[in-house]
DNA sequence: ACCGAACTTGAGAGCGTTCTCAAGACTTGT
DNA sequence: ACAAGTCTTGAGAACGCTCTCAAGTTCGGT
């Protein structure tokens, strides 16, 4: 009914109400001293016009710019999607970033970013320009580019940086990495496995290294060995086939492999079907993600699950609530957990 | 090293080069009548001092906000979420609209909105006014509901429909579902099958019935009947598996399923095995969508390939470049293709 | 050369909000 | 009851850009 055809805007408010622009402006922002019976007639009529702020007038006229910016890896997210691979880390970030946006009446952005190429700063620095956000995210690498960081630093922006715990400004936000290796690995030591390998992701991500850590202290606490125990993939497919075959050739007394991503278990799963070993009987596999793909493949993956959602929902908690005082020598570490399906199983004898 | 604290604006621009807003303006823009000296010194300007025009400002000025905005049913979104059910229709939505918006030098942005409450007509109007976007994407089954066509248009808003062809304003654009279960069922009677059974989606969508009558018209021409071989899902695992079930106690003579979504078929799949079948010696199996998760699954799924990505990229073209101009009375359609893994195999003898 | 047309440039208003600052109304303490 | 606050309200500028419109400049045809 309310056929709105002319934007409803403050003024309108104001001059239904005989009130002042500031003092409707008041109201929207929830600001103090404003007398109850004028907030409540100002709000009725608010809500009757179905009047809402418009985004970029508030931006304009300094103050917020109610946006959180995401900036993931381009490259890495392109290749993901072109090969049909499961971008599934940007949809739980986008979904956990959306969610706790929406409930503090914030908005996420989703930006590309090229990490490997020199326009890194014209290109986060474009869009910053333009948006002019409240916030940025972090994602890996991206999260550990100086370059970027201190971009940010020296526009004032706030941001959390995820899985990184290099210090340096912006808050820090971490899925327990080295922890959740650890739980892997003393799980299948448990199991009786002697014989853990680990496919590792690329060394610029300080979360393989955790990963790595976490698996080496395991080990040694069940007073086994690593060697010959490490490959290095870049988190997809190919990597992780390539990585898997060597480690089983290599080994040919190996039960057990932790693939730092979920498809480079499911490269491991496969390439453990050509060489004729059964999952779980000759061969335990635990994946770090738990992406959707492994609760449908044969058998099932034990997998580690990263609460990649709710670590950016922190994350946007952070920027949004702290985001604007000051320093942030902050690391806030999100619990993984380890799921357990049909991948596992004791040593064979 | 351009430590840049304060923003630049169009004015520093300006200043620089000594010529009026106005004229910068028009660089930026890529207006006509700027002399080529005078546009490239201003360009040349533009670069030194690293310069992008603010997006709120942009929109203040009562031109365009650069935003196209997409939206998604809140609650599926959700659920698929929450259950780590592969939200991967939410991805490929994004990384297209994202890649064709960028390229075109707009930003998208994803709104979740419940279809199923009152509230719809609420809360579209409030994104819509404080977003102010250039145009509108609607995906199933929001592109189905009159409430949010009307509004749109009644704000004149340009928006594209998305799996849908009901008449009404708005461009449409669709997938080729009929063509597609056509082109599914007809390949499963070349191979000899004579049962062919479908899973279909919720009525409320159209593409539901598209794919049913897709289906139909092949059995018919195949000289098969439909009789007791259809059942209707809701898309999710749960439904698939009920429905699959149903189809395979009812009809013992059935040697193929074609299921409305990769979950349901998964369910199908996961049915089967329950029940001592093999896929595919003793029932083929194909569905729509090809997410990730299809190519692991054992064995790996013939699927119809929805190009989502490509759709909303048509879409978002679309908007931007023929958004302003009045009646929109177009159907656009994507052709989805079938892509053969080995669930499919001849009938059993 | 001259006139009208087309091209090029600039000045100023306006978009919808919040910020700063000042003025008026109401309290409180003595 | 009066000075000194504290609350409440409003006026006007400012944010960065594009729009409209008018003025100045160049060009083509005769």
């Amino acid at each position: 009914m309310a056929r709105v055809r002319k934007t409803v805007t403050i003024r309108d408010v104001a001059e239904e109400t005989g009130v002042s622009l500031q003092t409707v402006s008041r109201v929207i922002n929830g600001g103090p001293n404003v007398r109850p019976q004028v907030r409540d007639k100002v709000q009725a009529a608010i809500d009757r016009l179905g009047y809402v702020p418009s985004l970029a007038a508030q931006r304009m006229s300094g103050s917020r710019s109610y946006i959180i910016l995401a900036i993931n890896d381009r490259e890495r997210t392109l290749a993901d999607w072109r090969e049909r691979q499961g971008t599934d880390w940007v949809d739980q970030m986008l979904l956990g970033g959306i969610l706790t946006c929406s409930k503090h009446g914030y908005r996420m952005m989703v930006e590309l970013v090229d990490t490997h190429s020199d326009h890194v700063e014209r290109e986060l620095g474009a869009a910053l320009s333009a948006l002019q956000p409240d916030g940025v995210i972090l994602t890996p690498p991206h999260s550990e580019n100086r370059l970027i960081t201190d971009l940010l630093a020296a526009r004032g922006i706030p941001f959390a940086r995820i899985g990184s715990d290099a210090p340096g400004p912006g808050i820090r936000l971490t899925m327990g990495d080295a922890g959740a290796a650890h739980l892997a690995t003393s799980r299948l030591a448990e199991l009786g496995h002697r014989r853990i390998a680990m496919i590792a992701g690329p060394a610029q991500y300080s979360l393989s290294g955790w990963r790595i850590e976490g698996w080496r202290r395991a080990l040694a606490e069940a007073g086994l060995s690593d060697e010959g125990l490490l490959e290095v993939g870049d988190f997809g497919y190919e990597t992780g086939a390539r990585a898997a075959r060597a480690l089983l050739t290599r080994n040919p007394d190996l039960t057990a492999i932790i693939a730092s991503s979920d498809q480079m278990a499911l490269a491991a799963l496969e390439v453990a079907r050509e060489l004729g070993l059964d999952v779980p009987r000759d061969l335990s596999l635990i994946s770090f993600d738990n992406t959707p793909i492994v609760r449908f493949t044969q058998p099932p993956l034990t997998a580690i699950d990263q609460p990649i959602a709710e670590t950016v929902a922190r994350a946007v908690e952070w920027l949004i609530e702290r985001g604007g005082n000051g320093e942030a020598d902050e690391v806030i570490e999100v619990a993984a957990a380890l799921v357990e399906r049909a991948s596992t199983a004791p040593a064979r004898a």
